[in-house]
DNA sequence: CATCAGTTTAGAACCATTATAAATTATATT
DNA sequence: AATATAATTTATAATGGTTCTAAACTGATG
């Protein structure tokens, strides 16, 4: 639960300029008790909601790759037809759930920590992501 | 390493009928010693350059899809403009570099067994996946 | 060999994302 | 405060991977 003063400051911090377009994006983002998951569509579509004016989707693509170059937003890539975008930016796992399409946070007591015993040679781990894709019981398993 | 006429019960087996282009596709795929992993753009350059006669992009797609259906294929999501395809559909997990763009099979020496502790009521897990990102060390991680 | 459903095909359509280039805005400078 | 600048926004076009369409073709069946 930032403020508008906190995004301004937040943004000058990392070398972008408090615009307003940037600063209603932050509200819609950061300004809520929990973090969540959305989808650029989803993003585009609460905004026109919730101001009179719009924000070009063009504004709405660069501002989120800039949040997430910034570290303020992490990218879930569920399907080559389907990027989440995270707004919480904490190391953890998802479950995803293929009949609501719906994306949700594992905690730690969830996942046990992954092991990854080898590694490749000259090269660092950037990230382990695990993602456990749930259905319902009918449902075909892969 | 198959041979034709294994690929023509293999695919009767499954109700789809030994066409001629699903033949030359099962030759690129499955006539190997090693699992791979490609993109259909890929795969689609590898069977012009193999063949004359070339394949519709439409007929690689439908019967990627179709043999992915069937569990010939695995699909792995890397980000949401990249999509793999695995001839190795056992349980595995993947490294992907970030510097070539390639996947790498872990085997299960490299990434223990995920331990995952809740389940979604009403819901059976249909998939674990794990995904390591590399990189060489002068990059960012995330 | 006639039939029919399944398959292939070229090309159009689709849709999410990115590029373009002109107008606008934030900030630094005078 | 006015000016200069670089950053940003914007509408629109372009891109590129994938799916759709509808006509032509092929494999299997009786």
């Amino acid at each position: 639960m930032l403020k508008n003063s906190e995004f301004v400051s937040k943004l000058r911090n990392s070398g972008l300029r408090p615009t307003k377009q940037r600063l209603k994006i932050c509200e819609v983002l950061f300004n809520r008790d929990k973090t969540f998951h959305f989808t650029i569509n989803e993003l585009a579509k609460n905004i026109s909601q919730k101001f009179d004016e719009k924000i070009s989707l063009a504004t709405i693509y660069n501002t989120i790759h800039a949040f997430k170059d910034k570290g303020y937003l992490k990218e879930i890539t569920i399907s080559s037809d389907k990027s989440y975008f995270d707004t919480n930016i904490t190391k953890h796992h998802h479950f995803y759930d293929e009949d609501t399409n719906l994306l949700i946070d594992c905690n730690d007591n969830e996942i046990g920590k992954v092991n990854i015993k080898n590694n490749i040679t000259g090269k660092k781990i950037s990230s382990v992501e695990v993602l456990v894709r749930v259905a319902s019981d009918t449902q075909n398993q892969n």
